[in-house]
DNA sequence: CGATGTCTTGAGTCCCGTCAATGCACGTGG
DNA sequence: CCACGTGCATTGACGGGACTCAAGACATCG
């Protein structure tokens, strides 16, 4: 199934790991150099293109992996088509569903990213037999349910606009650490990996509602819009005003 | 602050989790003999009743613990009082925090609630150093992202009837290993642990819109409403079309 | 330069939230 | 025992916020 993916690592760089990014971060930071390369020849690198799926909702989960560089999304639908995004990670995130029959969402590339892709049975393995690396897979499997029950809160009890500004802070802390090198603190300015449709799905709204908040508060100067993905926060207090910051 | 929680521990049963009823389904099931009393040893036994708060949000997490009875709600909040639901748990599921700073949410008992009660401090040192208690409690929380993730798609896509029909299909299933000892086949017919309000808390609703859409299901004989807090499924397929199963 | 996909804007509708009154069960005390 | 208060739940009337449907604007690319 994946096979068609192209193979990033050279197969001459015996440790595609010391040049990893994400090495520092990731769940890999919890093995030393030895295990590291125990571990690294379970799996390989590769490129996903943009748009592409790499799981399936219901489908085996066969496979997982940590995010090298790019983002994508986790998504879920009913039978009747609509969509929503319940999660989007991001470098040094963890994907895929270990210790699970099926997966219980698809995932799909945002942008062109590269990944550290694992067969999930031998990650499995390797897993139960290094317990540090399951520990700092606790911690973000942790992280992430705090995250995701956060964010029932928007999605149960905040109104559009509301809805907006929230995601608009949230993805600029998010970007923060990733398209520059620029420290923990959040952009003033960045770009969108998602679409204005991506948005909805993220919030639980329509495509048009997004688009009218979006003017309106571009209006209203919280922030500009050079063009469509790139946003620009103007007045960040007023945004988080907006946010009803809890 | 929990001091004043009754002991329900008798001194002279010097095996309390012999006779637990969730020894084999909670995470401790992951432990020896020998590890389980030296685990004991950590926590205590706690009657926790109906309406107390046990940990609240943005809270030092100085507490953890597997539910023995009951069932227990974890809430979050707006800064201007909107209520969110994020998880409901019973019998064998673990609450608390453990390896973080502070509580993400709220946790009050629904019921009068029995509970295996540990420091956060004392049971983050003895997880790590158990990893089969760190994997089982890995699985765990695994299942609750994917369980508050399929969540997500309810609360932002699905219409009022939706909700209430898969809410109630949800509740069924998992009261039924509990309430009777019945095997795992959903009930029929139930107890709510939830009022009005709470039920629209979980679903993002208001407590009229609840009140309206069981008449409704009431009235087109889906379900009956013995009395407020009963619930009889008449038609589980007619129910199960309502609630466009994924 | 069309062609296509994405986004914006407008007009109209409806579902659900808001406000308000009533109903029902339970407990307390006269 | 009934009167009364209190806390939930139900029901109704109404309005508004977000969805739906439908153009039109804009960008990107062949």
């Amino acid at each position: 199934m994946a096979e068609n993916f192209s193979r990033a690592g050279n197969s001459a760089d015996t440790t595609p790991c010391s040049a990893c990014a994400v090495r520092d971060h990731a769940i890999c930071a919890s093995l030393d150099c030895h295990e590291r390369k125990e571990f690294i020849r379970l799996g390989r690198q590769v490129t996903i293109p943009k748009g592409q799926m790499l799981m399936w909702e219901g489908e085996e989960a066969a496979l997982v992996a940590n995010v090298v560089e790019g983002a994508m999304m986790l998504t879920t639908s009913t039978s009747d088509g609509r969509e929503q995004i319940v999660g989007v990670v991001y470098p040094s995130d963890f994907i895929g569903r270990p210790f699970g029959k099926e997966s219980p969402h698809n995932v799909t590339a945002l942008t062109e990213s590269r990944l550290c892709l694992f067969s999930r049975s031998a990650f499995d393995k390797f897993a139960r037999s290094h317990s540090d690396l399951e520990h700092r897979l606790l911690r973000r499997t942790l992280d992430e349910l705090d995250r995701a029950r956060k964010w029932m809160l928007l999605l149960g009890r905040k109104s559009a606009s509301e809805k907006i500004a929230t995601f608009l802070l949230d993805i600029s802390r998010r970007l923060a650490r990733k398209d520059d090198q620029d420290g923990p603190a959040p952009l003033d300015r960045f770009i969108l990996p998602l679409g204005r449709q991506q948005i909805a799905d993220i919030l639980g709204l329509t495509i048009e509602t997004v688009s009218r908040q979006l003017s309106e508060m571009k209006g209203t100067g919280v922030i500009a819009l050079p063009d469509r993905r790139t946003v620009e926060i103007l007045d960040r207090p007023r945004l988080e005003a907006l946010a009803e910051q809890a």
